[in-house]
RNA sequence: GGGCGGUUAGCUCAGUUGGUUAGAGCGCCUGCCUUACAAGCAGGAUGUCGGGGGUUCGAGUCCCUCACUGCCCA
């Protein structure tokens, strides 16, 4: 006998121990089997979160759309792995440790490279398992066994391949470039970490005389303090203006040196006056226009964003002190012409928020181009499918303006260059293992390179290396290329390009299982590329730490359970819209729950009740019994018939990761047909009295018991707690396998769907909804049953009592001809109340016209239609044929609400 | 400056290749503690689908244009 129930559903008291037992239980750990055909097989990787970060609603959206993919597949029977793991975030977690450092009033060189790096380390053993702890909480479906970290042994194995066979593949090189430098950090960063603002800066305009003293030239510029390191003046070879200075050379003021003034297509004569100061070691463009005229670069900050330059008395100065110092020297030199306010895009840092001072240094870039190249024929090719789609085009658009990665980082925190430089020789050398000698000259003199990688060389390498790359595997075999990658868009550069990137390059190189080679098809990291969108708080704004509207998933889930959440989040995610997540719709899905959990509890009433009158279901066999009976009552057959219409269409709509649209199906399912339907009809079967036909009992109980155990199977990969729960509960602690999870997804059954049941049926519901609004109409009592007078053409014989019951209806009473007040028509019936009221006349004849109108106007349309030639030349036959029996109809209820409407006066 | 989206009920959003009567949740109004559920049940109101033009037998859906708005990249 199932357990008692709670009267509410409370999630908080079943969630914590669900979450445990699955991952206690190790039940979505997966093995390769060795006879696993390829084809059942589902893999997807977890976009790997940051290892210091906290769950937010992104990922709580993200993991909830993973979820219900693996355990859909899971539950269809693929052999599916999840895999989960964390980034190691090179500046991310230095900076956490930085911190944690300086409370003790230490700095990171105090304590020495080797040492700072193992109070990384211990930091991680102690915090940075956070994440994967609140996922657990969350009750991802998630292959525990496989976790990864991006710093582990043999992940970093990979990395040190990755690197070794890309530098001798000459796709690896070194070289002083213009980079965007975080002088906090002290390191240089990507593009991508780098945040455009329109900030309201200045434009100075300053005069720089000729050396010859015959003039002078006036430039505009924004940043005055690099002006210590011009070594030219650009001006755009067309602009007339300057036509005569061109090749002069000028005093630069404050310093004296001589620079000259060059012709440069990338002055603009509208911007400022025309003529740019030229400043290759502190700006990406004046780098460029420095290379075209092969000017020096002369580097005046230091990696602090400080005036280097010993001679000068800026030196030592903040970039901004050394502004407002050489705006005043300029000034009181009479050079300064004018100030203006300017809107400006200034790059900050996103992680410390530090401005980017674009420096010249020493980097390491990969050689993009064959790399993009063939990242690019593998989406054109159509070996990777994103949806939604359009989200190609952007990739398309990144691909093709792509510039060379720089992927070293000067930070301590992440996997080390695998370089050594020479102290005799000055020559490199890269190697896999750590070499003892100089590969050129033998000498014993090496160091080996302090710049680290970008931790996205390491992510973007994942698809391979999770599954044991460069060693050839099984695993490799069986599970990549990885089915699905479902992530955010602001994620698309990061791990999106570069897994398809790396993956598309090197997994070339590994031969299939059967020893054929592998083409792009089967090189690429994924499959398939599921974008999400953005969860934003109710208004629509995003949420973010200033503004304070941010809302932590386990806050929330606490206060409504993990199931109302992830079903909101669900309910919400159509394909390309943000979510505006509002806790009002998660309030009404925490009583979607509770409605379930009630449905349950009436259940298990009656399995007790049956159970008490010697009725018993054999639960073994709930699965596989038979489908209801042709002669069974209408409720069985059309319940069953729409478990599995919904179970074929949500099948539908997961496969084209339409959520939202498999969440409304179910939500519809469960709460409209199950509860509010088939529930009361099956009040009526459900007779334990002495005199009952058993047999009639125990069938409708078998229906009620395998529809609705179906259905928690249905639900359990949107709903996975609550679902497990009544799982566990219907069977009574003897359930067929460990978890509603290991159980089959309900698969359609043709036999089972009948068009004619359902069509039968949504008749009846109309009659018993006519007859409840007019008895609203008629201010019948709520309690007191009347007698309704019916005429149809439509067998409706054998579903009287249900009418009666759900209509409360004392009799139902044949008629051929209806007159008088109460009276309701569609095509199919008309139908009587007979209640002793006056009605509302008025009323009664306003509704009855607005019907007239709207019935009338249709018609219009029809007859329009059908009297058109060219529509009936042109349009399908389906739908002339439709509007045929539309037209018809109409011609039927005019008449009626014509009648009634005449009746009434 | 380049690119990509959005504008549908009071609010947040659906609406598959153009096709019969544009939907949902929440909110709102009315009546019910009907022994699974008041986190419930029943009934009800609400839209010139941003403006204008075009293509078509037919447009919320396709094209042009305007307005407003969001995002990405430089």
């Amino acid at each position: 006998m199932p357990q008692e129930l709670q009267k509410a559903y409370e999630p908080g008291a079943i969630e914590d121990r669900w979450a445990e037992y699955w991952v206690a239980e190790r039940l979505f750990d997966a093995q390769p089997s060795e006879s696993a055909p390829k084809t059942s097989v589902f893999t997807q990787l977890l976009p790997p979160p940051n290892v210091t970060g906290r769950l937010h609603m992104g990922h709580m959206l993200n993991q909830t759309e993973m979820d219900i993919i693996a355990r859909w597949h899971r539950m269809c029977g693929d052999l599916t792995v999840w895999v989960p793991g964390t980034d190691h975030a090179g500046i991310a977690t230095q900076m956490m440790v930085e911190k944690q450092l300086a409370a003790e009033g230490k700095k990171r060189q105090d304590l020495g490279r080797e040492c700072f790096t193992e109070r990384v380390w211990q930091w991680k053993q102690h915090y940075g398992g956070a994440i994967l702890e609140q996922m657990k909480r969350l009750g991802a479906s998630v292959d525990w066994s496989r976790e990864y970290f991006t710093m582990d042994e043999n992940l970093s194995v990979a990395v040190k391949e990755a690197f070794v066979r890309l530098y001798e593949q000459g796709l690896i090189y070194r070289g002083k470039y213009i980079v965007n430098w975080d002088p906090v950090q002290q390191t240089a960063v990507s593009d991508l970490e780098v945040t455009h603002e329109e900030r309201t800066g200045k434009i100075y305009h300053l005069r720089y005389p000729l050396a010859d003293g015959s003039g002078s030239i006036v430039i505009a510029t924004t940043r005055p303090e690099t002006m210590l390191g011009d070594v030219a003046v650009a001006v755009n070879p067309k602009d007339e203006r300057y036509l005569a200075l061109q090749g002069k050379m000028l005093t630069l003021p404050l310093t004296g040196r001589e620079i000259p003034i060059v012709a440069d297509d990338w002055a603009n004569p509208e911007f400022g006056t025309g003529a740019v100061k030229v400043t290759p070691a502190h700006d990406p463009n004046d780098f460029e226009i420095g290379q075209r005229h092969n000017l020096p670069q002369l580097t005046i900050m230091d990696e602090q964003a400080r005036i280097d330059l010993p001679e000068s008395p800026y030196h030592g100065l903040d970039r901004y002190a050394a502004r407002e110092r050489i705006v005043e020297d300029l000034r009181a030199a009479d050079l300064l012409v004018d100030i203006k306010d300017h809107a400006m895009a200034v790059g900050t840092s996103q992680r410390t928020g530090a401005v980017i001072e674009p420096r010249l240094s020493t980097q390491w870039f990969i050689k993009i181009q064959p790399l993009a190249d063939k990242a690019i024929a593998a989406v054109e090719e159509g070996h990777i499918r994103f949806t939604p789609e359009q989200y190609s085009k952007t990739y398309f658009e990144w691909m093709r303006n792509i510039h060379d990665w720089c992927i070293s980082r000067q930070l301590w925190w992440g996997h080390r260059i695998p370089a050594w430089h020479c102290g005799a020789c000055g020559q490199m050398t890269v190697a896999r293992e750590t070499p003892s000698a100089c590969g050129q000259c033998g000498s014993e003199q090496i160091t080996q390179e302090t710049d680290v990688l970008d931790t996205w060389f390491s992510s973007g390498l994942l698809p391979c290396s999770v599954f044991g790359w460069p060693e050839h595997t099984r695993d490799l075999d069986t599970f990549y290329p990885t089915n699905l990658l479902i992530t955010g868009f602001d994620i698309l550069f990061f791990w999106v390009a570069r897994m398809i990137m790396l993956g598309c390059h090197f997994m070339l190189d590994v031969p299939m299982a059967d020893g054929s080679p592998r083409t792009l098809k089967d090189a690429v990291p994924f499959r398939e590329v599921y974008i999400h969108a953005l969860v934003r708080d109710a208004d629509r704004q995003k949420m973010s730490k200033t503004k304070g509207n941010v809302i932590d998933p386990i806050e929330i889930v606490t206060k409504y359970g993990t199931d109302a959440v992830r079903f909101t989040l669900t309910a919400m995610a159509s394909p390309g819209t943000d979510i505006a997540f509002s806790e009002s719709r998660t309030e009404g899905y925490r009583a979607f729950a509770n409605k379930i959990w009630n449905a349950a509890r009436f259940i298990f009433m009656n399995v007790d009740r049956a159970a008490e009158a010697g009725i018993r279901v054999d639960m073994a066999s709930l699965t596989s019994s038979e489908l209801p009976h042709v002669d069974a009552p209408i409720e069985a057959r059309w319940i069953v018939s729409r478990l599995n219409n919904v179970a074929a269409e949500i099948g539908l709509a997961l496969k084209e990761y339409r959520f939202h649209e498999a969440a409304n199906l179910i939500y519809q399912f469960f709460w409209g047909d199950f509860c509010d339907w088939y529930l009361e009809i099956v009040k009526l079967r459900l007779d334990f009295s002495e005199g009952a036909d058993k047999d009639a009992t125990k069938a409708a109980l078998t229906t009620l018991l395998s529809t609705f155990e179906a259905a928690l199977r249905m639900l359990s990969t949107f709903m996975p707690f609550i679902t497990e729960e009544l799982w566990h509960a219907l069977y009574d602690g003897q359930p067929p396998a460990k978890s509603i999870a290991l159980t089959r997804y309900p698969q359609p059954k043709d036999a089972a769907r009948s068009t004619d049941v359902e069509a039968t049926m949504s008749t009846l519901q109309e009659l018993i909804v006519n007859i409840r609004a007019t008895r609203k109409e008629l201010e019948v009592p709520e309690k007191e049953a009347v007698a309704v007078r019916l005429r149809t053409a439509v067998a409706l014989t054998e579903a009287l009592p249900i009418v009666q019951r759900l209509a409360k209806v004392s009799e139902v009473q044949p008629a051929t001809n209806l007159e008088g007040a109460g009276i309701r028509s569609t095509p199919a019936f008309d139908v009587q109340v007979v209640y002793e009221r006056q009605i509302d006349v008025a009323a009664e004849t306003a509704r009855l016209n607005k019907e007239l109108a709207q019935f009338e106007k249709e018609q219009a349309n029809a007859t329009r239609q059908l009297g058109n030639e060219s529509f009936l030349a042109k349009a399908p036959a389906n739908v002339i044929e439709g509007i045929r029996r539309r037209s018809a109809e109409l011609d039927i209820l005019l008449e009626k609400t014509r009648t009634a409407l005449n009746q009434l006066v």
